[in-house]
DNA sequence: CTGAAAGCGCTTACAG
DNA sequence: CTGAAAGCGCTTACAG
């Protein structure tokens, strides 16, 4: 009728409730024999521990708590359909929760993911240095993912952004363009600095001028950006290659072409985005693979949450220029 | 030092732990006054009842377990930011769950979130009648989304699958078209069969007749659907509009009709996506509006919460034709 | 309107 | 190598 607990499965394998605790959290100083004999009970009776129990005798949840920046985006989707199925794969199970940006709603997140008792977090954070590492908790284990933040203390699983966005531009470079426009969020964000450096150091490599004029990072989302990028790319002398630091930022400059009626413009976005290689021409993005990155930060959560105390360690993993049309166009000529 | 508990609490108001639980429950029948003084020790401790203990002692976790075909879809994505939302706002979270439409998954899963002791279920349901409704649970309110599946006694919150399709279709043949392909998934699902229906009905209300041999129902995602595309639009007498019926298969058209070079075939798709303004021609779609059906289901799981009695009330949201270019493109004339 | 007691199903700390 | 006891922080069922 009601779920068996761990007394039924200590009756039916002739044991104590403790002994079924012992082999229930793979404690070793158990008979082989009796860890067998309780399995075939837990087998037996489908015994599932009571999550409610096991968290307020002392333990942990066997749950993953994923905080990022927004539930509804193709990256972080990747991210979370990735970690369900490997907390699935192994018992566990996923709360979800998003900042919005908001470092006041990222903070109570967090502290209420810690409250609910999850083992462990995996988490996109946000704010700089100090901030950023304030609210992560030191009770269980944290993986970073995305950016850093200044957090060193913390295992983080991140991009080569400076690296990413150095080879995009030195593609735009190659391919003709001495004008390069940089579309970019808040400069806030540790990610955006990068990917901005990179650009910059590009053509700096190339004996080119780093043009302030071309630099624009107060595109905070597709609706910011577009008016903007429509005004960087409307006049006669407007740059003829973009690189947008983010899908988002992408998005709104393929309207403002769009709008603008412009197929000649070259454009790398960083970060792949669904439907990129239907536009027209087809979009060229810096992959961030955000299937392997979500991988990683996984394996590092497990390993972690087996070894508490192992080395901190840092992942960054290489991004990949997917070559796709819009980022190998000539440079247009003078109107 | 460690969290306050009710104990704490009910020594601070100088009450027993069991009116302050009647104060944490809401229950009537204690003195407003009382309530106040147990409200202000709440907030001067900074109490939050520990979820474990509650759920220990017989009550739900503040948790809505949330199920869905898959987490990185563009539909389910805004889902899934609605019901968190919605959730965390109330002071509850969400843990997710994807079945990646596979029956056996679809019923771990939510055996899964109800062992785990989940206040409320919200279901995308999968399967049909009889086995679709077995494996939802009855002892917690649960809301079914997307599609109805023949469960009866459940709320469910879903959209005009066939009125949707039989307006597309319509507009389609207001603009000249009679030959007009139905591309879907396998027609297990309800929704593809009503939106199937809603085709046919608008081809026989024109007097048109229902060829089978435009009509594919074995396009089971984006992969699957671009060679049946593909082969549905490259000969001579192709049809000149195609209906999709998801965005999965609308993205395997899309692709097809890249292959080809082809801007001149009219398409109409069930379900929007992100960029679709930015499609060449930009892609007419039946606009589901995901926000609103999780927004109302997530209405019905709190009335429900409330009200475990509540009549059952089937929820059927309008869609909405957006009309953006690729609909309204007349026939081509013959190659 | 308020409270004392028992119990939910585990875990930790201590014995043997 | 195994077990008896106490306790985690709530709730339900029962009193008064």
């Amino acid at each position: 009728m009601s779920e068996p607990t761990i007394y039924d499965v200590a009756r039916e394998a002739g044991f104590s409730i403790k002994t079924v605790s012992r082999v229930l959290n793979g404690e070793d100083g158990v008979r082989p024999e009796t860890v067998a004999r309780v399995r075939a009970a837990i087998d037996h009776l489908d015994y599932h521990p009571n999550p409610a129990a096991r968290r307020l005798g002392g333990g942990k949840l066997p749950t993953i708590g994923l905080v990022v920046d927004s539930l509804n985006d193709p990256f972080f989707g990747e991210v979370i359909a990735v970690v369900e199925r490997r907390a699935v794969e192994m018992g566990m199970d996923v709360l979800v929760a998003s900042t919005g940006m908001d470092a006041a709603r990222n903070q109570s997140q967090i502290e209420r993911l810690v409250r609910r008792g999850v083992a462990g977090l995996i988490v996109a954070p946000f704010g700089e240095g100090q901030a950023a590492r304030a609210v992560l908790p030191d009770k269980i284990p944290v993986v970073v993912i995305d950016r850093q933040c200044g957090i060193l203390d913390k295992d983080v699983v991140r991009v080569t952004d400076h690296e990413g966005a150095h080879e995009a531009v030195c593609h735009l470079i190659a391919h003709g363009h001495r004008r390069i426009a940089f579309l970019g969020e808040t400069a806030e964000f540790s990610t955006v600095r990068d990917r901005l450096a990179g650009y910059s150091d590009a053509l700096l490599d190339a004996g080119l001028e780093v043009d302030g004029q071309l630099i624009e990072t107060t595109c905070w989302d597709a609706d910011a950006a577009y008016p903007l990028a429509l005004a960087m790319l409307a006049p006669a002398d407007a740059p003829t290659a973009v690189f947008a630091s983010t899908p988002l930022v992408g998005l709104g400059v393929l309207r403002a072409l769009k709008r603008l009626d412009r197929q000649d413009v070259a454009l790398v976005v960083f970060g792949d985005f669904p439907l990129a290689e239907l536009m027209t021409p087809p979009t060229t993005v810096v992959d961030q693979q955000p299937t392997a990155l979500a991988e990683a930060a996984f394996d590092h959560l497990a390993r972690r949450l087996e070894d508490p105390v192992a080395a901190v360690v840092e992942t960054v993993l290489p991004t990949r220029l997917v070559q796709r049309g819009s980022g190998e166009l000539p440079p247009r000529g003078p109107r």
